[in-house]
DNA sequence: GTGTAAAAAGATATATTATAACATTTTAGG
DNA sequence: CCTAAAATGTTATAATATATCTTTTTACAC
C-alpha cells in the first residue's frame, strides 16, 4: 500500500511537496519528449499549491490572475489533457476537479480519499485491492481497462474538528 | 459477492428485469411514505429500458416524445434526485448519467463495471472489497461515508467482437 | 541566422450538464 | 370542499467542457 495521507493530513513542509511534483514533471517530459510549456508548469503548480483538487474555472480564474491578462477555458482544458495524458494528474470525478498525482510513475489505482469538508484529497494505491477488483472482473469476463475509485468521507482533522463542536 | 452481471451481459427475458425494478419502487415508496408519480415511474422506466446509462438530457428527450410534450430540465432532475434519494437509481460519475439499481434494498457498495464500447454498467457488491476499503480508510483516519467504484473496460460480448474483428 | 513545419496558444463561439427562482397545479387529509 | 404540502411547470442562468479557426512559438534543418 503506497499512499500519501500522512502529508495530506497533516502539517508538513509543502513546499518539498511542489518541488518534487515538479522534478518528477520535469523528468517525465524528458522521458517522453514532451514539452513542459509555461502555461502547463502553471497549472501544475496551482495543482499543487495545496491537496485539494481545483474545478477547470477555478484554474482559469487563478491562471488569468497570475499571467495578468484573461485566460480561456481552452487554454485551461489544453494543460489538464496534457497533464492528464502524461500522468501527472487526476481527474476526480465526483468533484469534476483536478488533482497533482503524488507518484506518477508507479502503477497506481486511481483510489482516493475526498475529504467532503475540507475538499483534502490523498490518493492511494493498494495492491490487494486492485488485485479483486481484476479478479472480480474476470469472474465476470469484464476485461478491466481502467478505475475510478473514490471515497467520501472526512479527513482526520474535519472528525476531529466535528467531534469537538458536536461537544459544545 | 452480489452482482446482475450474467443479466447485463447476456441475453435474457429483460421484461422480467423491468417489472422486477418498477415492484421493487413500488414496495421501497410505500415502505418510505414517498410517492410515485408519473414522471418518475417514466424516468425509472426508461433507465430501466435497457442496462445503459442514460444522460439526463437523454432522459428529458425520451421523456418529451413519451408525454408528447416538452419536458424542461428541472423536471428530469427533480425525478432523478428523488430516485437517487430512495437509491432506486445511481449516478455513474465518470459517464454524467444515471442508471437503475438492481439492489436497491440490500447494502451495496456502488461498485460498477462500465463497457466503454456499448455503455453496458453492470453493478456488483463485493464484501471483501467494502471491507478492504473500509480498513485502508481506517488506517489512513478518514472516515468513510460513501464510495464511488467505476470499473471500465470492455464486457464480455465487445471484447469477443473486437476479438473477431482483430482476426480479419 | 533564416526558412519551414509542427506544436502550442489565442480567440470566438457553442455544446453539455445542472441549478435557481418563482408561478401553477396536483394531492392527501381534515 | 378547503387547505397546506408536495409536485410540476416555466424561465432564466450557472457551471463544465469542446469545436473550430487563427496566430504565435518552438525545434531543427539548411
Ligand atoms: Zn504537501
Ligand atoms: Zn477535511
Ligand atoms: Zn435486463
Ligand atoms: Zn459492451
Amino acid at each position: 500500500m503506497l499512499t500519501n495521507s500522512r502529508l495530506v493530513h497533516q502539517p508538513h513542509d509543502h513546499s518539498r511537496c511542489i518541488n518534487a511534483a515538479l522534478a518528477r514533471a520535469n523528468d517525465i517530459c524528458a522521458a517522453k519528449n514532451a514539452r513542459m510549456t509555461t502555461t502547463r508548469e502553471a497549472v501544475l503548480r496551482l495543482l499543487w499549491q495545496s491537496h485539494k483538487a481545483l474545478g477547470a474555472y477555478q484554474l482559469q480564474a487563478q491562471l488569468s490572475e497570475l499571467f495578468n491578462k484573461p485566460i480561456a477555458p481552452p487554454t485551461v482544458y489544453r494543460a489538464i489533457e496534457f497533464l492528464l495524458e502524461l500522468g501527472l494528474i487526476h481527474r476526480i470525478h465526483s468533484l469534476n476537479a483536478y488533482i497533482g498525482c503524488p507518484f506518477p510513475n508507479s502503477e497506481h489505482s486511481n483510489l482516493f480519499m475526498i475529504c467532503t469538508q475540507c475538499g483534502s484529497v490523498a490518493e492511494m494505491t493498494h495492491n490487494t485491492i486492485n488485485g479483486l477488483l481484476q479478479s472480480a472482473s474476470e469472474k465476470a469476463n469484464f476485461t478491466l481497462k481502467s478505475q475510478s475509485l473514490e471515497l467520501s468521507g472526512l479527513c482526520p482533522q474535519c472528525f476531529d474538528h466535528a467531534e469537538t463542536s458536536d461537544n459544545d
